[in-house]
DNA sequence: CTCGATTATGGACAATTGTACAATATACGC
DNA sequence: GCGTATATTGTACAATTGTCCATAATCGAG
């Protein structure tokens, strides 16, 4: 929204460049490789491009480090999409033109060792917007809070996907679907609470 | 299942040392760096692991350029979970041993720059499990086959989620709750289709 | 007009860094 | 026991690479 518009034709073009290298190439460019790919002779040319770049917030290098370009923008994740506002919101031209950016990444910190998804078979959970097929994003944990939706471990060994509430002697594992019962058992383990849903639209 | 399984304990060491050095510093490491952090002494000692890993397809070298490292098996994508199995599949813990992952950078190509997120709001579709909140990932396309899940722009620039579905002389936008009726309009720009749905659980 | 920011050239230096070669030790399967 | 893969040390070299200095053209703002 700001630094953005701040830079210049020439600046927006050498972050891009770095940006798809770091993307598509896994790893950044050095100085001379910048200066290349732009006709710029010096390696200084270049330095003044990073420092603008890092002065206006969009980069961090480290001293003396070669490719030592970070990314700030999009710090940690690829995943971050642009964000076009809310359907409802009408003028949706516009706030596409805004670069707020959901961050799926950020959603869902994929550095965090205790996340894991898990595939979803069945309808138990279709009045919770979870349905066959979707990926449901958990974070590991054993102990859950009321009416969260945990995957659970019962007495039989059986891995399920349910709201989970405790009750006085035993556990009442609920759907979300009301053709289906709940399950009482006196032992469950929790796995893991569900804290996202993925889903793939065909 | 195979690649990772096959890594003795310190190639694994290492490659998880590389990946998260990307993954959080966001460039990786050179070759002394990784001796350092296994007390390494010689360039040759790390080399012997990267010629490991590259020769067992965990990553890539490119000779001769410094940091030059790039991850073969979560190739541009920092949102890759464990993927732990369908949950009615009963044996969850086993399945979470084994190394399938589920890459949203894959199943929702980041650079791919026709794509964008959008806020739900409302319940118009809530029977296709898309709920108010959640975050539906779009792809930028003017056409749609009927029956799918569009972004449209009526006459009234108005922007909707509905399913598409071209008529003679007009176009029905179908609503999936049954309480909601059909919109219908002669003219509607698609915008994009749905192709992913993003939910975080609170 | 002048000042600062932008965008460059050119050259030089020193540190960083990948690579190569020569050895060694351990563990494992045959 | 012998060969192969793993894991490591040590040294050396040459190329890569970041940094710095001096210099300068262009351009918009004050």
């Amino acid at each position: 929204m700001e630094s953005l518009a701040a830079l210049t034709d020439r600046q927006k073009d050498v972050y891009e460049f770095i940006r798809h290298l770091i993307r598509h190439r896994g790893y950044g460019p050095t100085v001379r490789e910048i200066g290349e790919a732009f006709q710029i002779r010096s390696p200084n040319g270049v330095v003044c491009h990073l420092k603008a770049l890092e002065r206006k917030g969009l980069i961090t290098r480290e001293a003396n480090r070669s490719r030592a370009i970070q990314l700030v923008a999009e710090p940690l994740s690829r995943l971050a999409l642009p964000l076009a506002g809310r359907i409802a919101a009408g003028a949706l031209h516009e706030a596409i033109e805004q670069d707020e950016r959901i961050d799926l990444g950020e959603m869902f910190d994929t550095s965090d060792d205790d996340l894991f998804a898990l595939e979803v078979s069945g309808d138990s959970m279709i009045e919770d917007q979870i349905a066959d097929g979707d990926y449901v994003i958990v974070r590991r944990q054993k102990t859950a809070r009321k009416g969260q939706i945990v995957v659970a471990l019962t007495d039989e060994n059986e891995a399920t996907l349910k709201r989970w509430f405790p009750e006085k002697n035993r556990i009442r594992l609920e759907p979300a679907n009301s053709s289906m019962k709940p399950i009482f058992v006196k032992n469950a383990k929790i796995l893991g609470v569900v804290v996202g849903v993925v889903r793939k639209v065909a």
